[in-house]
DNA sequence: CGTCCACGTCTAC
DNA sequence: TAGACCTGGACGG
């Protein structure tokens, strides 16, 4: 889960459950975790968060007795999250874990299954971290309108936005779903996108007034920087770590991450970047070292996925892959095949729908009509899954002859696509995969 | 069973 | 700018 929303969901999460709560003891760390141990020891304490774009600091502070105050900082890679349970409800991968004095104990862990997470004791913010995009606007808007002069910025934005000097907070989905709303193509030089917010493009000539209604209706590019992860941070029903966590929200949320009609592109640090439309002029080219694209190739009539193409394409010489590559761009045509494709895709789905339950079907955004400052709920259903950020693309609301004819122009689908569980009750026993209804329609044709 | 992929940094060549 | 660092879910065979 871990973008800046994420994060400071967690904090938010921290605070509410440790509200009124007394900690004791030492601080236990798992003895596979890399980390440093946490030399903190107090008969009772109390805990709070904060943070701070992609870092969460916890603030350990004694009820009373000489002991200082402390602090942990944590960075949650790509799993860690915090969660409060029962000592004997410990779930796997706690790496480090607060002891309440509470009878039975509860623990306040941190959890993170791919370790990629760390934690500093009586660390500060990283120094080389911007502001954050979230919480402190105004700072991050002038760090990056002072450095567009710098040497990253001669980069893609899409790139750019990865970089944690400059957004601190923004992270793989974020960057998507912010350039999506602009329509800014991923590849466009970063300093072109920002020389334009700069100049405050928009308003010339116009009364004070004026200026202000129209920036807080069109929030350009570092605005919608602040105000999309702060959406996600609105969610409804979104609460990390809880028992009540509800990912679909966020799945639903996103227009673009991973989005049936959008297309994606490797990055040149090998992220997988989503987008609508055109990619932009700084493509990466077919360099070797470039991982493999994702998208679905749509002319075989039998489901073919990217992943049985790349296999395909393995081996072969780096004209033919850029060829490939080319593909991504070609799927942009409709063409008969691709109606084919989607016609298949459709009946699939109406086979779904015969096993699942149909809810919010048809309901879908247009998708391109929207304008920036739309309200959120965007009904664009997924699967429902434990994570908001599934392994796999989690399915949206793909059915149907209704978005084919709504999607503008699909040109790449997802690459797998998973169990179609959405709007289905976790533990129906009718559950079916796509995967499975894809076999069923195979034996019905 | 094996392969691919994932919300992110890090550091070594 | 490759990899390394990890686990685990989905899918293909």
């Amino acid at each position: 889960m871990p973008e800046g929303p994420e994060l400071h969901l967690a904090a938010l999460y921290v605070n509410r459950v440790c509200d009124g709560l007394r900690f004791g003891g030492k601080v236990e760390k798992s003895s596979v975790s890399k980390n440093p141990e946490v030399p903190f020891s107090c008969a009772e304490y109390t805990i709070s968060a904060v943070s701070r774009g992609k870092e969460v600091k916890l603030i350990l502070t004694p009820v009373r007795g000489a002991a200082e105050a402390a602090c942990v900082v944590f960075r949650f890679g790509m799993s860690g999250n915090f969660k409060l349970t029962p000592e004997d409800e410990m779930p796997k991968h706690a790496h480090l874990r607060f002891y309440s004095l509470d009878v039975p104990r509860q623990v306040l862990c941190f959890v993170d299954a791919r370790r990629f997470g760390s934690w500093e004791y009586n660390g500060a913010w990283q120094r080389e971290r911007g502001p954050c995009v979230m919480t402190e606007c105004d700072k991050f808007r002038e760090n990056v309108l002072k450095h567009l002069s710098d040497k990253p910025f001669d980069k893609p934005i899409c790139e750019v936005m990865l970089n944690q000097k400059y957004f601190n907070g923004i992270g793989n989905y974020l960057r998507s779903e912010i350039l999506f709303r602009l329509k800014i193509p991923p590849f466009m030089p970063a300093r072109t996108v920002l020389e334009g917010v700069k100049n405050g493009s928009q308003s010339e000539g116009l009364s004070l007034s004026k200026k202000v209604k129209i920036k807080k209706e069109n929030p350009d590019f570092l605005q919608l920087c602040s105000l999309v992860p702060l959406e996600v941070i609105q969610l409804g029903g979104y609460t990390p770590g809880s028992k009540r966590e509800d990912y679909t929200v966020l799945m639903q949320w996103m227009q673009c991450y991973y989005a049936p009609g959008m297309n994606n592109l490797r990055d040149s640090n090998g992220r997988t970047v989503w987008f609508e439309g055109e990619p932009g002029p700084l493509v990466p080219k077919g360099r070797k070292g470039q991982k493999k694209r994702k998208s679905v190739d749509i002319k075989p009539v039998k489901v073919e996925t990217k992943a049985t193409k790349r296999k395909a394409t393995r081996g072969k010489s780096t004209a033919v892959k850029k060829e490939c590559k080319e593909e991504v761009k070609a799927e942009a045509g409709v063409e008969t095949a691709v109606k084919r494709k989607r016609a298949k895709m459709a009946d699939i789905s109406s086979e779904d729908d015969k096993v699942t339950n149909k809810g919010a079907r048809g309901k879908r955004p247009q998708r391109g009509k929207k304008t920036v400052d739309e309200p959120q709920v965007k009904i664009c259903r997924r699967s429902s899954h434990q994570s908001p950020m599934p392994k796999t693309p989690a399915k949206r609301g793909k059915s149907t002859k209704q978005q084919s004819a709504e999607a503008p122009t699909p040109k790449s689908r997802p690459r797998r696509l998973k169990a179609d569980v959405g709007n289905q009750p976790l533990n129906s026993p009718k559950l079916k995969t796509r995967r499975s209804a894809v076999r069923t329609s195979k034996k019905k044709s």
